[in-house]
DNA sequence: GACCGTATCTTGGTATACCATCCTACAAAG
DNA sequence: CTTTGTAGGATGGTATACCAAGATACGGTC
């Protein structure tokens, strides 16, 4: 590691072979996440192994892997001598991740507009589009998806990447409630005025603001995921 | 599934055989998370499979399934192509770390003093007295315990089962900082002291009170943390 | 007809075998 | 002496074989 190897490290680094680590297990996760999220297997339904190996087309090596991500994931439940299911969801549970989500979220918000700058801003303008975009084509995914990127975005900016990784794995447990929520009545609508007044708050530089409308964007969705669940 | 198999099912519940669904992988997972935390293998060490195996005297699918585990836990980070290598913890992280401890204890702390009730009470005080007893013998993973102790019964209280489940998580991740900062100069003395002004505020039933003091716990705890990884 | 035992099938737990890739060391050629 | 090609070992990825335990269905016995 010499002088002339160290010079230029940024440009040498853009010409690194891109070797996708995909490997069979990465691809089962996300399928198997991607189905658990989007209802293909019923919570409380158990989860065959070798049923599963068929519907992949992998080997059971594979599939228990996955599994004991999904299990540490909170998307699956080991039963004693009866091997994994798909996590329920109750209210309690819901709940408590509708609290957890407003308390880091509204952090999140609002350190992002403490420091947010120009580039930021841009960033989130964007999704912003993207959200009203989706919203009115009154697609729930793409709207859920929009709202992620959002939030990736404030979150990132803020510094708070850990936090992020918390809230997507609780958002994830509450994929299923979050499209039923959008699917609810006029929240189509709402949901795309409440971030709105998010980003307003953030393009201000107004951390309280911004805190304020955080929360009370969660809360509403939490008063409607209630309605739903119980 | 008739009436008087149904009556009584909490009694019927109690007599259960405890069948203990100790596995080989739970015990494996269990050992080298204690590993890890107690800092058996050092940060950024690789984590070679076959070598694990013999060291847990277990099959490569066991050790497989459970480095899964903590990779999904955050204790294990995989390099593409080169395997599983133990997570590295840096100030950054650390210090997100600490503020999401202190946002979630803060308010599991004052859900716990807005319910407790004597029996609570009476828990929270005799990890307390544990604590103290630990403390006095300079124990710093006794201590831990103890304080571990105390919040899991907080958070339950409070009905936090998830907060706790994500407190615990990140708490595992910055244990060997927790050890450190404990065995720093007067921690020792210092931590019984601020727990037990949690809990005067849990035992008045004063929620602003015991947020404020535990908020002021785990910033002195971050603090000392950067002083020691920065 | 009701109850009990057994055979079998399903399912998860565990171990092992095989393969592709990568890293390292050594040797040969310039 | 440097460079490059190659062989060998180490390592992770994947598939499969075997086993024990639980669930279920069927047949025999009272």
């Amino acid at each position: 590691m010499n002088a002339s190897m160290t010079k230029n490290p940024e440009n040498l680094a853009a010409l690194r072979i891109e070797t996708p680590p995909v490997t069979l297990r990465e691809i089962a996760l996300d399928r198997m996440r991607r189905a658990i999220i989007g209802g293909l297997f019923e919570p409380g339904g158990r989860l065959v192994e070798r049923t599963l190996c068929d519907q992949l087309g992998v080997s059971r090596s594979v599939i228990r892997e996955v599994i004991r991500h999904l299990e540490a994931e909170g998307l699956v439940e080991m039963l004693a001598k009866q091997g994994p299911i798909v996590a329920k969801l109750g209210w309690d549970d819901a709940r408590q991740i509708y609290e957890i989500r407003a308390a880091l979220e509204s952090t999140a918000v609002a350190d992002c507009a403490r420091v947010a700058g120009a580039n930021v801003k841009a960033q989130l303008r964007k999704a912003m589009g993207e959200l009203e975009r989706t919203s009115k084509q009154n697609s729930p995914i793409g709207v859920l998806d929009a709202t992620t990127e959002f939030y990736k975005i404030v979150f990132e900016a803020g510094g708070n990447n850990i936090a992020w990784e918390i809230v997507s794995r609780l958002n994830s447990r509450i994929s299923r409630l979050r499209v039923m929520t959008l699917s609810t009545s006029n929240r189509m609508a709402s949901g795309p005025s409440q971030i709105r007044e998010i980003f307003a708050a953030i393009d201000a530089n107004n951390p309280e603001a911004a805190a304020a409308a955080c929360r009370s964007h969660v809360t509403a969705a939490a008063a409607i995921a209630k309605t739903i669940l119980s």
